[in-house]
DNA sequence: GTTTGCCTACGAAATAATTCGTAATATCTA
DNA sequence: TAGATATTACGAATTATTTCGTAGGCAAAC
């Protein structure tokens, strides 16, 4: 079944665009791409028809002007994302990668006390 | 000064054979990639060529068989990539990192011991 | 000493990803 | 209604990455 593409760098910078703001017209994520780099009109939304065709995005095309959302969960493709990330720049190493991720950020109080309270939960389950 | 380029995939592969490995033929990178997947000889070498040029590699070419090493640090590296691939999948958010790599993994109890005595020695520095 | 095999260098083909120009058509505005 | 503006579709150019064929030379094996 869920044989989803693999988004390419582009195409997960729309992703993360359509999840943040939902549904969106071509324009407004051209928009909001050019708030951080120079991209012509076009361009986006070739590139938001190709995402179409492959399955991860889906639009309404009633009206002229198509809207575009997300057709992959957040989650699920961060997650892939990040197995794929691991293996590749980890060699698997979640622990590793987590070690260096808490080391290079400075995490608040309450962030770090999030994670203990994850890490006490599944010290819970492991009993 | 150090303006190193990011690896590429295949650079990325070739530099993780280098750094568990050290110093190494072509002939022997080339054979180890091959256990994953097919790649053909001359493949490798010109790949291995082409980091020497941008910097990713060193070699001795002494003897006729060139040896190739990785010229970056591996702890370096890994800390650009996950610092792009932070901001590209997580929008910049660590915390999320860690959350998921902590929940999809199973973590042992030692590993987990780890990254609590991590998260006591930042809360330390903290004070 | 000749043949065989392995190594490097190099260029270019194949593939993947990004970018954009142009044309057709719909919508808006004066 | 006419002209200006915006939108889609499409193809093709550009750029990045990967792959490999071929040639030349060295060295080991015979």
């Amino acid at each position: 079944m869920n044989k989803l593409p693999k988004p390419t760098e582009s195409e997960l910078a729309i992703l993360q665009l359509l999840w943040e703001n939902g549904p969106s017209t071509v324009r407004f994520i051209n928009d909001k791409l050019n708030e951080s780099r120079e991209v012509g009109y076009t361009t986006t939304l070739k590139l938001m028809q190709i995402m179409h065709e492959k399955g991860l995005a889906s639009r309404n095309t009633e009206s002229r002007t198509h809207i575009y959302s997300a057709a992959v969960a957040e989650g699920e493709t961060r997650s892939r994302l990040l197995d794929q990330f691991l293996d590749k720049t980890f060699r698997g190493s979640a622990m590793e990668l987590v070690m260096q991720a808490l080391g290079n950020h400075n995490a608040s109080q309450d962030e770090l006390d999030e994670i203990k309270a994850l890490i006490a939960k599944i010290e819970e389950g492991k009993r």
